[in-house]
DNA sequence: CTATCGTGCTACGTCTATCGTAGTACTTCT
DNA sequence: AGAAGTACTACGATAGACGTAGCACGATAG
């Protein structure tokens, strides 16, 4: 069965997380939950990667962290918003996409789905 | 200017080497060279990272290297050729890009052109 | 004859995203 | 009370990519 494998996604765990933060500021938990779910399932992202991820962006100034001042207790989430530099930023990894886009396929051949021809 | 970061065609060294193994046996310098002309000089492989290629996928069974016994002197070539299982790793590794190019596209924004508007 | 350029590598150490494992802490469900 | 779900943090290992350097040989230019 053909899964993902991690360097393959790798260089794009950022873009992914960019993407949900452009819709609305959110944490871990969450956007791991959009990650799977978008992706169909197809991607889960590991926690590790996700938070050394948001830790990554934040020193960078993709993102910024803020708590949410309403939690009255409970485990307190670290929110991230997306910062004009994150945007600016994954605006260059969409562009980026599409050039790594093109160069790999050009070494990709088409699998024609084949009846044991 | 947009160009290709090292983390997204990670993963991608080994199948774009192994795609041009399909056609002929190859050493590094020729490889490095149809990875340029191919990609339209998109992408050009760090001697490095070809090489260390080179080192892994034999030591995994993708490809077997060999000396061309005609080369009368000179610095000897090390070709390789592509295995059985090297054209299996090919073919996982394309259907894997499928799947990847799947996901990563729902995460990735279509920048409509922009005129300024 | 020497220097440079192109070819064809090897060695060695560094970097860094990812990941495995583990542990903490709090809530809710059973 | 215990387990499962939520929400993290810490720490160390791994591996692919890369920077730098050097070696070896041939051909071409000055």
């Amino acid at each position: 069965m053909v899964s993902i494998s991690s360097d393959v996604i790798r260089g794009y765990n950022d873009t992914m997380i960019l993407y949900l933060l452009l819709e609305r500021a959110s944490y871990g938990y969450e956007i791991s939950r959009q990650i799977k779910k978008l992706s169909e399932e197809k991607y889960v992202i590991k926690e590790t990667t996700l938070y050394s991820a948001f830790t990554r962006m934040e020193k960078n100034g993709y993102i910024e962290s803020f708590y949410d001042e309403d939690a009255s207790n409970g485990k307190r989430r670290t929110y991230y918003r997306i910062t004009d530099a994150g945007r600016q930023y994954y605006k260059e990894k969409c562009a980026e996409w599409k050039l790594t886009k093109e160069v790999v396929e050009k070494f990709i051949e088409e699998e024609q789905e084949n009846g044991d021809n």
